[in-house]
DNA sequence: GTCTAAACGAGACGGTACGTCTCGTCTTACT
DNA sequence: AGTAAGACGAGACGTACCGTCTCGTTTAGAC
């Protein structure tokens, strides 16, 4: 199948995806090591080997080329297997992995700074949920199984999850086995304790 | 014999209260207008009819002052009743009204500023919380009564309750009605459900 | 074989020579206006149409700019005649040319500036003799021609010209005949005296 | 008519001598070490031991200060003797020694600074010459006996002397055997020439 | 021996300029 | 045509002094 050539596309000297790369690459190691505020167009563009213009090119501001970098290395959405239990699991654990690194803190600083520009708003939160139908698609599944309410609020109780694993790494407190919890909480309704841990059902 | 005065602290011309509060007052008003990241220190300084220099005097950096302007503006933590329900939904309607304005925008830049420096990272996260252990305390409290579980894990509770608020206001989706829902939740282990209402028990 | 182009120094975008001139432009007109110590490297960018940090990447500091601003509007020096007194005046009559102006007051300040830097400090000094040795060598010419002693110490003579011209304009006295006594001082040992004039030989 | 106290004057406490002159013996150090435009009206205070309002108290500003202090430390005008000569001499070697130091510098710096505010022009320049009426009248005096020109210029001969010492010292050219040199000139008309020395006539 | 008013130290104040930094755009020469 | 280099206009950063202004504390003469 060739995708081919697009013929409006290809005029001049094509796009080079080494330079696309190593700027999103460089993006991600900046943002780990001095974070979203202190990173400069300039030292994205020196580390890639690249000229300032050429990241300008491409992306139209520092906030543009940041949401990239971070949305390229967001974990891929699991598949569903039935079992909400475990379906839920592995959504948190897909964000606790993202969240890891710098991404949390970039987020947040996309979405406050994007939050005072009306068009830009949405979009950076919005990344921590590319999969978000499908997941809501999968608790609306189990309702209609019966492992959850038949009428389950899927849209609140996502919230409930991704908004307390934000909130809880931002906060730097840990987040091990909040995922197990946060389970136990929106699917069997099960009030938070501490004491040895969450036994299986 | 109370020498009342303290020689060490009445040296010199005394800091200025109308400067002071004119100076967070103009940053609170500059932070509605326009943001974290489009303040400008010296856009306060003149707004407060100060010298920027007057507001370097007093906060080392621009995340300081907003730190504090920000803080200073929040609700007065609720008096406990006894009551469980009543005193969660007083301490997450607190929230709910802090976080409208600009301050669940400021608060994220903030912290995601901070968590690159090690020392000042907790404290803006923090701020939503000041009364966090008087909370912990009322809660652990109705563990004791038992209202709640006798080990309920508060802090997880806590965290599940702000954190989704936080989320869904940072993602403009409507807070409204989600305090009751998330009461239901954490006091009662109802899981959410769309449809009329949550009835009264 | 020629290269021609040196491939160091062709890279990137190459210096606006418009930007230059009229950063020393606008450094003259403000230093007429206004003088070395109330001169700010803003004031000289804004008048010159340009970014401050233009002014910044081309001299490191005011004191540099004001320099190169002075030096490049001193007059060029005379060509030597044979005539040592009409060479002489020439050479006078430039400097008091040159002195009109902010030019001294800011030679001055610039002086006393740079002499408390050792690597800085022979420079605005030296500004007035950019063509000191080609003087000298023209005093000692004269003095093998015999129009002065064999063994002149130009290096002195030429400095009680000087200095006594710069001296007076910073008293505010009159210099109009001054070039014409010194000439007679210096090459001929006239005493100077008040009167009608100095009768030509 | 009791002059005496003046009613007026004399009430609360009077002026501290030791202040002032700490003040002036600060400001001289000060000037030693960093120059005039480097000095701080802060720094003085804080190296006299004393409040910066007491230095505005009695002083309007740093330049005034700066020219009290540097007049006060000027040597004594010497008393004439009546050999032309050695009268000449005495004042040129008094400018000298007070030339070493900071002086030349400040008075420069002073006098560029004070050039563009027509009151403040003339004073800093006219320091140097505290004792010029006293020295033209010795000269006139000298013009008078026949060891000069009956009609002498005075004053340009006076400046000659003042303004190339000034020069030489501000270029750093040295300035010992200058002073014999340009009494021969100004006195006898002598050239000035290089080599073993002047000889006694 | 009070009384009292000016001078004092300390240091906060409103300003202003400094020199540095980053943004996002523009302009070259090279490939 | 796309790129690396880097100059450009704009404007905020945080620092340093300026000269003014309050404070509370001496301190010496007037009463």
């Amino acid at each position: 199948m060739t995708t081919g050539t697009d013929p409006e596309r290809s005029r001049g000297r094509p796009r080079s995806p080494e330079s696309h790369r190593a700027i999103l690459a460089a993006t991600r190691e900046v943002l780990d090591e001095v974070g979203y505020v202190r990173l400069t167009v300039e030292g994205v563009a020196t580390r890639a080997g690249v000229g300032k213009s050429t990241v300008y090119r491409w992306w139209p501001s520092k906030s543009a080329l940041v949401l990239e970098a971070v949305g390229s290395a967001l974990a891929a959405p699991p598949r569903p297997t039935g079992d909400v239990r475990a379906d839920i699991r592995a959504v948190l654990a897909n964000i606790v992995e993202d969240l890891r690194g710098p991404l949390a803190v970039t987020l947040l600083a996309l979405g406050s700074d994007a939050l005072h520009d009306a068009p830009a708003a949405a979009e950076p939160v919005d990344l921590l949920q590319a999969d978000r139908g499908a997941v809501q698609d999968m608790i609306e599944d189990a309702g209609r199984r019966g492992d959850l309410p038949a009428d389950v609020d899927a849209d609140l109780l996502l919230d409930v999850c991704v908004g307390t694993l934000l909130y809880r790494l931002l906060c730097r407190r840990p987040t091990e086995d909040v995922v197990d919890r946060l389970v136990d909480l929106v699917v069997e309704g099960r009030i938070p304790r501490t004491g040895p841990e969450t036994e299986p059902t």
